[in-house]
DNA sequence: ATATAAAACTAATAACTGTTAGTTTTGTAA
DNA sequence: TTACAAAACTAACAGTTATTAGTTTTATAT
């Protein structure tokens, strides 16, 4: 009769769902199983009920926890007194670091969303949409100030997001390389493109 | 007793697989169920396996096909007697007209890979790194030539890949917007950056 | 019209799903 | 030690899954 671990710091559910997070990262939400979950923490399936709501709630609190970190990151940016572009590099930064330390939950976050129920979905995109406006907005003060090229806004921000977005990729990295050195590396090319 | 409608261009398991791409892409791989595919041409779910071997073998054409779509483009492009970031640009402009116009089978490819069942699963990533590679040569080339910065290519490449990937988001805009326009924004951004 | 092949059907299977109910064990505080 | 709560367990359910076997219908070519 084994037990669910916890260090003083964290619940059980938040044990629960740090384990999850990794296991929806690499097969997926639907492929991944409560069984598969109970076993990675020496557990029986049933028992994780003691704990947790549901399989469901398990991504809902991923994916909250994910924007919720986003969007206090944003709040903070936003009154900031720097040049947008400043923001801007900020904000970038601040996607990269996270990606490179919550890998997995930003995996899932980024990719499973999908598969929240309602009304968790509709609050969840609802959440992106305005992080996205958001930083259109940062975008088009640049642009009226002059900081940036007159690029569509909201082209702007959707491709810069997308190539944030697709950062997982670097998760290997994490250990070999100069972190910092890579961080510089991306924001450069986002900010100011690869031709010289 | 409804029948699997075919045009004359297109076998019958060429339908199935188009299909499924839509299916895959709305719900992903796993939560998409055979009979619910079937129910979508009209037909039972026994009756697909007249015409295809296996759920996964639909995902493995799919993922095959857009794989070897990007992987002939690149040669073409490699064997042109242009510059660098000529080759780059071609690289970019394709990524996003075959987003726009192929977007089911491309997203698919892009998300659900990961439940390809082995060999297959290796045999795509390998195609994928291949084509990672390949587009380091090119960045690598023009850094030599004078043409791009002095950036990690392997850094490029992938910022510039993640980027593109993401351009899902942009399928809405297939009808509204000018698409020869879209992709000049997008293709002026990741060259040039958004900084003055 | 008849024979044959293609492609639909129904019925069923074995495996797996998230979750509940009810019970037993474990840890804790008096 | 005893009482109580927390958290584990086993057994089971109702539903869904991809797929197979066997049969019947439909289309095609002689």
């Amino acid at each position: 009769m084994a037990k669910i671990l916890t260090t003083k710091k964290q619940t059980k559910s938040a044990v629960i769902t740090k384990v999850a997070s990794l296991l929806f990262r690499e097969k997926g939400y639907n492929a991944a199983s409560m069984r598969e979950l109970a076993e990675q923490l020496n557990v029986e399936a049933p028992s994780l009920y003691n704990h947790i709501n549901s399989k469901a709630e398990l991504l809902r609190n991923i994916c909250g926890e994910v924007a919720e970190a986003f969007t206090n990151n944003l709040d903070e940016i936003t009154e900031e007194p720097i040049s947008s572009s400043k923001k801007l590099e900020k904000l970038i930064r601040f996607h990269i670091k996270t990606t490179l330390s919550n890998f997995d939950m930003l995996f899932v976050a980024n990719h499973e969303w999908r598969h929240l129920p309602e009304p968790w979905l509709s609050e969840f995109l609802q959440q992106r949409k305005n992080y996205e406006n958001r930083m259109v907005q940062i975008i088009k003060q640049g642009i009226l100030a002059g900081e940036f090229k007159n690029h569509q806004p909201q082209v702007a921000a959707l491709t810069i997001l997308s190539a944030l977005r697709g950062l997982e990729f670097w998760q290997k990295y994490n250990k070999l390389n100069n972190v910092k050195a890579l961080e510089n590396n991306i924001v450069q090319q986002l900010l100011t493109g690869i031709i010289k």
